[in-house]
DNA sequence: ATGAAAGCGCTAACAT
DNA sequence: ATGTTAGCGCTTTCAT
């Protein structure tokens, strides 16, 4: 009933050998000089009985088992569903699987996760770091299992990466408010310090420094339990900040963000300007439009899985060869959030 | 260097067979009558070194990988994710790993997808079948591998589901409408005959009918194109519908209907009250916030694990145990969207 | 109480 | 040109 076909029932019934059908299967017909027409018999009953080699056994044997493990923060962020789903299709083109997993910034479980796939042999990994696990992540390397880090790295560790020029990203966002007439800016941000949170920061304050105008930066800890970041950013906007615009520097913290201003009940932009850090479907929908700093996800997605599939198909001694680092912009897209209105009567 | 212990090499250091390790490691040391002193010599030595299991090896032999196949409509949908790692965490607490997949609910890919997994030696599939898989459904449950179906299911076939009442959702939440005072309700869906759409429709058809009011549905057609289905609600309300509130059929539908909204420039619910089948963070957090029917997340996992687990971990005869068939409710989150507004001089 | 050995299904070096 | 066979690392029966 539960009977698969196996490889030597194919290779029984047509008389050759299991390695005759292994090797045809396997695209090494020619060079083991098996006859066409062998071949093109295996194939033909192949397809008819539709025999699958078990993956099992042949990865047992292999050593291979053209899988990537992919690590992100959280797959049901957009930026980071959007980047998963990217890199799943272009992996797939290309003879790859994914399986994937979110962190929840948790080093813990980051460390699970990363057993885990190990455990389950993948050939490769891309992985969203979270802080602390650079010892895990230099075990990985010592293993010379190819690796990717994305969105942010590990300073101290000589791996691959592919990251967002998020400096320059606020930069041009702290400029564009300053173009647009705000010169009192605020910057709410995580507590973390992780590569790419640091950079946006840095592009921040030093687009202030240029203009002598005091930074105000807001660092929210961020929780699971949504109404405290919400409160703590509301509280920051209420009691302490003393701005005319903010820049928040993840999407999802613009959009607790949102929710305190509206708590608040101040106007957008009339009251505060708005510029999130990271697109969101959201910010194209919310009267009025909230102008973004994008990361381009797809040239993300194509470097990660083609750094990661160079390193797998032409395996490098990585004592020698230098790992690769990618730097790539973001797009300013301006929306209704960040342009100074023309002067209301206060009602 | 990449040199990992096996069982071997525990074996050979505590100078005892492999066979005595495997079964102490797989909690057999009591029925082997293995004696204690040994079981903790290995135990301890297996610690100390850090040896795990090759699981490969271990599923090739077994048989069973503890790894469950999950294939949802999209994973980027937050009423998926949260579902998808609802059941990854209960799954996992009682050692079931879960590999996922977005069908986008094509047919094809779904098929894909299924073989995949089924190449991958899952033991057990939970599904969101889209149309016309019932072939490779019946193929899996043939073969005696454990399936759960959620969400919605396929009518024909004896399969364990867990779905929504989605009929009582949209019945009551037009019931809802009515009390308001609404009279003139639309309902836009998508033009698939999936069963909980189906019941979706039919809560609503049935409200209306018992205070003998006119239906009014739109079924548009579901595309990558986001802007076609945004026009295609937009020419909706602005050329057909004669209608003073419209309860859209998935969360998606409502956004897009936001969107047109806005292009249309109608305030809600002034001009049009509005009711989201499935909740979303955006709903609660847009201006006027918008009144949903909410799906039970938290239960519909745990249904969907708890069956699954069970046939997992006691096999029956499938020709003789019933499959189970779960039901479950839907709550009405009322917002702003759905209450009628004091009458309002038109400006 | 413990060890030897037969596979799970496949690949690939080596024979023929 | 094609077949034989030794593993990949593990579990489990059977013999001791």
């Amino acid at each position: 009933m539960k009977k698969r076909t196996l490889i030597n029932d194919v290779a029984s019934h047509l008389q050759v050998s299991i390695a005759t059908v292994s090797l045809v299967l396997n695209g090494k017909a020619k060079q083991s000089r098996i006859s066409d027409a062998v071949a093109q018999r295996v194939l033909a009953y192949v397809e008819e009985v539709g025999y699958r080699p078990n993956q099992l056994a042949k990865s047992l044997r292999t050593g291979k088992t053209h899988v990537i493990g992919l690590v992100v923060e959280d797959i049901s962020n957009p930026f980071f569903a959007t980047v998963a789903w990217l890199i799943e299709k272009h992996a797939f083109e290309r003879g790859y699987r994914i399986i994937y997993c979110s962190t929840d910034n948790d080093p813990t479980k980051t460390k699970e996760l990363i057993a885990m796939f190990q455990e389950r042999h993948v050939d490769g990994f891309a992985i969203v770091p979270s802080e602390g696990i650079e010892k895990e992540v230099g075990a990985i390397l010592r293993e010379h299992t190819p690796t990717v880090l994305f969105d942010r790295h590990l300073p101290g560790l000589p791996t691959n990466y592919v990251v967002v020029d998020g400096a320059q990203g606020t930069y041009a966002a702290t400029e564009h408010l300053l173009e647009q007439g705000y010169r009192r800016i605020a910057f709410v941000t995580t507590d973390s310090a992780q590569t790419q949170m640091e950079d946006r920061l840095r592009g921040y304050t030093q687009a202030l420094q240029e203009q002598n105008l005091p930074a105000q930066v807001k660092r929210v800890a961020v929780t699971k339990e949504t109404e405290k970041v919400i409160a703590a950013i509301h509280d920051f906007i209420r009691d302490e900040a003393e701005c005319d615009a903010i820049i928040f520097a993840t999407n999802y913290l613009t959009i607790y963000g949102l929710e305190a201003i509206a708590q608040l009940g101040l106007r957008i932009p009339t009251d505060l300007a708005l510029i999130s850090y990271d697109d969101h479907d959201l910010f194209r929908l919310y009267t009025p439009g909230i102008t973004a700093i994008a990361q381009p996800v797809e040239s993300i997605a194509q470097n990660v899985i083609d750094i990661l599939l160079e390193e797998l198909q032409n395996p490098v001694d990585p004592t020698v060869a230098p790992s690769q680092q990618v730097l790539l912009p973001t797009k300013l897209i301006v929306r209704k959030s960040s342009i100074r209105q023309p002067e209301q009567p206060t009602m």
